[in-house]
DNA sequence: CAGATATGTCAACATGACTGTCCCAACGAT
DNA sequence: ATCGTTGGGACAGTCATGTTGACATATCTG
């Protein structure tokens, strides 16, 4: 339980929730929001030498252990080239790990080695310092209605592989 | 009135709701439903030859039309330099134009002319699409919540030019 | 008048995306 | 067993967008 929350007092939607000023609002916090709960951790991964493209793939493999390098492509919605270079400087790193997958051994099962593990605890230390900070001052209720908005953004043919990820 | 909305199930949060699980679920959400809902400008912008940073510099002067040149480096966390080469290009192509500042002469208040407002207005259009879709699934309530989560992750010091935008 | 501020500009560089092409190994089906 | 397809890797070139650093100019403020 966060201890002496500042108010944050938010306007609530209105029953016009659709005209163009709550529009507006909404496109603004969802920028500013999300830019807000990265920046924390760019100076981990900066003093790494490490970017954010570094980062998502990290968060995703440790997401997925075991998935193929086609399905992080996918999740992350880049080519396989961009990707390729990412991929080279982590596992040149020891960060990532690759296995040959076992029902088609084409595929390379990604992993986080103990080091990589180690690095993306200490980033998802920094965004889960924000979010949670977030979740606390607004409340269990506000949360939900969080989640769906964000869901009610991603085209339903694409929710599936959002739902995915949660097990 | 959405018609006919798909059921759109949301798992609420639970009590528990500072997990790591529902953390990353917000994270994730936060992520897809982001670029989700930018994807759709993307298509217009590249046919123009701009890219997100100049729709970001487009959406701002639309929103406060008449704010300077340091106040919206303010609002997109850039240099100068960065901002300086998309509004030499925005300008060039006749969608943005200065006026000298009334009270101080050095500022460079920024408006958007005809066809940058015509150019603005489709963008946020697709913007608009995405987002009315995701207020109406989720509802009112759900809008309220997702303003509060993300007001949240704003740091503090940051709220007020957030608010600003408010008129 | 002197210093600070708002803006603009030039140059060099880094990141992370893209396209296009070629390659190899492994799968799947005929 | 051959052949077309697929998963993945590699190399090359390009583009968009951010960065530092340095310097210039006009204007404000004390």
């Amino acid at each position: 339980m966060p201890a002496a929350a500042p108010p944050l007092r938010i306007t609530p939607a209105s029953p016009l929730f659709l005209r163009e000023d709550e529009i507006r609002r909404g496109i603004e916090l969802l920028y500013f929001g999300y830019t807000a709960m990265i920046r924390g951790a760019d100076a981990i991964l900066e003093a790494q030498g490490f970017g954010r493209a570094h980062h998502r793939a990290l968060y995703f493999i440790a997401r997925r252990p075991g998935l193929s390098v086609g399905e992080l492509i996918g999740l992350l919605g880049i080519t396989k080239q961009s990707l390729g270079r990412v991929l080279t400087e982590l596992q040149a790193r020891d960060l990532v790990e690759q296995a040959i997958g076992t029902t088609d051994r084409r595929q390379r099962l990604l992993s986080l080695t103990a080091a990589g593990t180690a690095l993306e605890t200490r980033l998802f230390i920094e965004l889960e310092r924000s979010m949670a900070r977030a979740y606390g001052e607004a409340g269990q209720q506000a949360v939900t209605g969080f989640w769906s908005v964000l869901m009610g953004l991603v085209p339903p043919e694409d929710r599936p592989r959002v739902e995915a990820l949660q097990d």
